[in-house]
DNA sequence: CAATTATGCAACAAAATGGTTGCATGTTTA
DNA sequence: TAAACATGCAACCATTTTGTTGCATAATTG
């Protein structure tokens, strides 16, 4: 089943944001992600707690710095939905249009 | 530019629940669409209405009851983003373990 | 016409969210 | 070793969210 936890955690700006920076590389330890976000350190790191509760990022700590990295299962799965929602409703639309189509009342 | 809104739309139980029905056309009016979500018809109506405001959704009012449809425009663009995070994201794991292989220190 | 049905709208309340500041602690580095 | 750095954690606060109830109204139906 799908939940819609894995929406939530992406539905803000800052969550967003970081999920981008993870996947292009650009930063992946806790205090370089949380620069230039507009929140604070702890902000940040809150709504990177969020990230790693809905299991789509994963920390490691090494030393005194922990390296933050992207864990993608989630975000397949919730793509996949996505694109099986569409389907779903194409395929219906086409339904309907035939039937108009072929309706001899018309 | 890809807009968190899209995500918090379906970040929520009720509200994606009502996407799942409108997909698959088990039901198309409000009240329909209200039942057996877990909440009061004014309840599911407020949800609904973040639908409405997120674009995912139209209300086409019709006599006294008005029909809900969906609005796969910018459910494809969040599936499209999603896509390009995970492609970016292997790009660099891709990228990351060629250069141990061909690493001449290791 | 009198019920019934489908909706809308507003006031309210509890809980969740997003953010802050302050302070503590382990890890590097000069 | 002392300073600087990377983090963690808790207390607080304002706003947003999610849901409720109550009431009003237009459209159907018997």
């Amino acid at each position: 089943m799908i939940e819609a936890d894995i929406y939530k955690a992406l539905g803000d700006p800052v969550r967003l944001e970081i999920i981008r920076r993870l996947a292009n590389g650009s930063s992946n330890t806790i205090t370089e992600l949380s620069k230039n976000l507009g929140v604070s350190r702890q902000g940040a790191r809150k709504q990177l707690q969020v990230l790693v509760s809905a299991n789509l990022v994963r920390l490691l700590p090494k030393g005194r710095e922990t390296a933050v990295t992207l864990d993608t299962t989630k975000l397949k799965v919730a793509g996949l939905f996505i694109a099986k929602l569409e389907a779903q409703w194409d395929l219906r639309l086409h339904a309907l249009k035939k039937l108009v189509q072929d309706d001899p009342t018309s």
